[in-house]
DNA sequence: GGCGATATCTTTCAGGGTTACCATTTGATT
DNA sequence: AATCAAATGGTAACCCTGAAAGATATCGCC
């Protein structure tokens, strides 16, 4: 293992200049030392001991990417994307990624402190103890998805509640006056709540609000779909707070001889890339993960670079993506 | 920020007992002394530091997961979940993962050296450069679907080319007899390689040899597509070895007007978890891609266990999975 | 009961590789 | 000769661990 002092050694100069031509601060140093440190460096193919810089520094360019849940998180494929793009960018910005599943805070907070992580992404629902989190890490937060009543807090979001509006505005439109809400994508988060208030809230203004019965669980029992779509006042759509509902919707509405669209409409929300292919292609609301990562790492940097930054709510915008899941009933007729 | 010193002043002894006490030597300690460092560290919050722990023990308890390709090799679901199921089972170890994305192995020496990482799982198509990497770190490393043929490589792979033969022979039973080979997700690796050579043998076995034309590249053009499935001898089955492409391939045969598997049949490989929903649900060849990361993660802290321990080479098997994306030409008939 | 021997705790010392801070040297400029 | 800037060096952290020596308690034995 080759360390600075071997480098000084051979350069016949001392610790300092080398680390002060490793670290770039070439105005300090005399142009001829730079060219010989360096190609000494090449040679022996010196590599900076991050442990002993992180040590010294107190930085240790290493960012934690925090996923509620746990490794069934991944196989969610929205979450996959935006980890995958924010570790992108962290690297991009020469930092180490680092991921960690969480549900406990306390558990966080030790793993954020033990290594001099300097800022930490977070997805996922951690509505409640955020503030906590927040106080307990002295370091850039910045949230993504998440509701919070705290203020001073970064977090990035997509306007939800405008998502199920649009949603129950666009099933009405199409001649649907009895749909109903399926399911979470695990527990009721902030996010699904939002998509519910908005979806019930658009509902009501519309003079079709929607009954308790109507707002089934995650996955709804085979008898219940049943009931629901052939009693006197059959429901004729379903409005799944996220794509993969969706197509478990259209799986299980399909085993109960139930045809999408033909028979009962089925709405999701996020676009993820397989919404395009199933089949029916599902109508969805869309919402841009990638611009979200984007932001999220974007504010993260500014909040290191300029820790005094304020902290900011960002919410993008969402907007319905028309496919074939959900039928026109006025066409029907 | 709490140091031992601190928790070792206030305890009245010296910071090598408190160390002992949070590594768990317990033997070398007093009892006495265990409960009153344990008090004292639990009301200060001592939180070790990783940085100097790794700079002092040359062990950081970081596992690398490297992944070949940018931001989007996470957006392919196979991908996902493989990393996310590993970084899992890494932080169930009580190490931490770190992510990275590289194409340039040397890049990845650097940043495996400059921590002192323990190992690392390569996920993707290093099958090149693989000697040069192992070479270059040495510390445990476990590949995931490489072919190399470099010995005292560990690897854990599936059966690729006993995947392509079961397709071959499906399709074959299936009564179709021109069939065509239909992308790789994104260069041709090692992967798709067997997978094709699988495929192609077991074709040529049952006397029904692929021609060139029929092995198509990642997106075909409509105009090939089209040429292909209306000639005087059309194509009436696919191969595509990745979900992904055959979920794009149904797409595109449903947009230039041939319904699956009505008109042409696919058949795709992995079995990822909406392969079933797809419409018509996927037909494909299933791997256990949980299994595959459990085994990954195993065999490297085998490994960091014990560093003598021979390089393996393990293979999984697969199986077909019959859903409704390929038809029955004896029936049809 | 006092001796050394053994076992059980505990401390001291010496790094590990880097950076921050302050001090020094050098050579050129007035 | 005095001044100054640029280049370089020395030293003390940073926090932890490993090895080995030091201290204390435990015990059998003459």
């Amino acid at each position: 293992m080759v360390t600075l002092k071997d480098i000084a050694a051979e350069a016949g100069v001392s610790v300092m200049t080398v680390s002060r031509v490793v670290n770039g601060q070439f105005s300090k140093v005399s142009e001829s030392n730079i060219k010989k440190i360096q190609s000494i460096i090449e040679k022996r193919g010196y590599v900076p001991s991050l442990s002993a810089r992180s040590l010294s520094s107190h930085a240790s360019r290493i960012i934690a990417v925090i996923l509620q849940g746990d490794a069934s998180a991944m196989e969610y494929p929205y979450n996959a994307v935006l980890v995958g793009q924010i570790c992108y960018m962290i690297q991009d910005n020469n930092y180490s990624p680092m991921l960690y599943y969480a549900n406990d805070y306390k558990d966080i907070t030790r793993r954020l402190r033990s290594w001099y992580v300097e800022g930490a992404v977070f997805l996922g629902m951690f509505d409640s103890n955020l503030r906590q989190i927040q106080a307990d890490n002295q370091i850039p937060l910045v949230f993504i998805d998440s509701y919070s009543s705290v203020r001073q807090i970064t977090n990035v979001g997509i306007d939800d509640y405008k998502g199920g509006e649009l949603a129950a505005r666009y099933l009405i439109e199409k001649g649907h006056h009895r749909v109903a809400f399926v399911g979470g994508y695990s527990q009721v988060s902030g996010v699904v709540r939002q998509r519910l208030n908005g979806f019930r809230h658009a509902l009501e203004q519309e003079g079709f609000p929607l009954t308790e019965e109507c707002i089934l669980s995650d996955v709804p029992e085979a008898e219940v779909l049943k009931k629901l779509c052939h009693g006197s006042e059959p429901v004729t759509a379903f409005f799944a707070p996220a794509d993969v509902n969706a197509l478990q919707l259209i799986g299980q509405l399909d085993g109960l001889g139930l045809r999408v669209p033909e028979d009962c409409s089925v709405i999701g929300f996020d676009d993820l890339f397989f919404a395009q292919y199933t089949s029916p292609s599902l109508t969805t609301i869309r919402q841009d993960i990638h611009r979200k990562a984007q932001i999220a790492v974007d504010l993260l940097f500014r909040h290191i670079g300029d820790p005094g930054a304020p902290a900011e709510n960002i919410t993008l915008d969402v907007q319905l993506v028309e496919r074939s899941s959900v039928c026109d009933l006025h066409e029907k007729r």
